[in-house]
DNA sequence: ATTGCACACGTTATAGCATAACGCAATTGA
DNA sequence: TCAATTGCGTTATGCTATAACGTGTGCAAT
């Protein structure tokens, strides 16, 4: 799937997504667009919902919060399951893919009969600065 | 780390969460207990926040809820990360582990020089009767 | 015994995250 | 032209989670 041009909405939430350090909420993407003539969050929310599916962002789960993909350009639906390392101190975040790790849990799922649809996989702990 | 004696509110919460089919939310796990007294989201939270701590209970991240831990009287936390299929339909959830999954998603961390705390991993799906 | 501490608990209020439901405008294609 | 689709704006609402305050209880140290 390719991704198709963005309306402005989408746009000013991707830009907004991709300037970023780390990951951001919705009402915080809210408040950054407020200038841009955001009111609400549903303004956030559907504009979010697309660049999900074009998997130009992706959603982590373990925080409530957004990213922008990582690999600028292509689309990350075709890497597989996606893995983050989440910084609790900084926010920063990393993100990786690792086949091998697929493998065991599709493999797992299949021995139970269960038909997978979306995958989470999220690691949240301290980057190496923040450890330091 | 052994399990110590439940209070009143955990043991009313672990309880409701023990006879649940699928996972429940806090909101739904206080809905559940107003006969028995509870009254404010906090007397569930906080129960839930030391039965979490005691390994008896697990969150699940992508769906805000709450589930009794599937090996009674074991405590989760040695069995390393935990993984998780949940159902989308009928909210059952299969929990397992996988030591080759850890061990890669360690290795990738640790060549991050990452510190992982807590680690998230959440399929979800149709179950095999649901996707029937 | 009294003091100090830790912990569980109760209550009110508030913060933070997400969607329902309505209507309007622009685009597209039969 | 008409219908279908899609994006957009607005209001209202619902769900999830925690802050901040105070109370009571048990227990250990002095």
């Amino acid at each position: 799937m390719t991704t198709p041009q963005l309306t402005k909405n989408q746009s000013l939430v991707f830009d907004v997504l991709e300037k970023a350090e780390g990951p951001l909420s919705a009402y915080t993407i809210l408040d950054k667009l407020r200038d841009h003539g955001f009111r609400a969050p549903l303004q956030v929310y559907r504009a979010l919902e697309k660049l999900l599916e074009y998997g130009v962002v992706h959603r982590l789960e373990s925080i409530n919060s957004f990213v922008a993909c990582a690999h600028p350009g292509e689309n990350c639906h075709s890497h597989g399951i996606v893995a983050f390392a989440i910084c609790e101190s900084c926010g920063q975040v990393m993100e990786f893919h690792d086949h091998e790790v697929d493998h065991r849990l599709m493999a797992w799922v299949r021995g139970q009969k269960f038909k997978p649809e979306k995958t989470t996989i999220e690691i949240r702990g301290l980057c190496e600065t923040c450890a330091a």
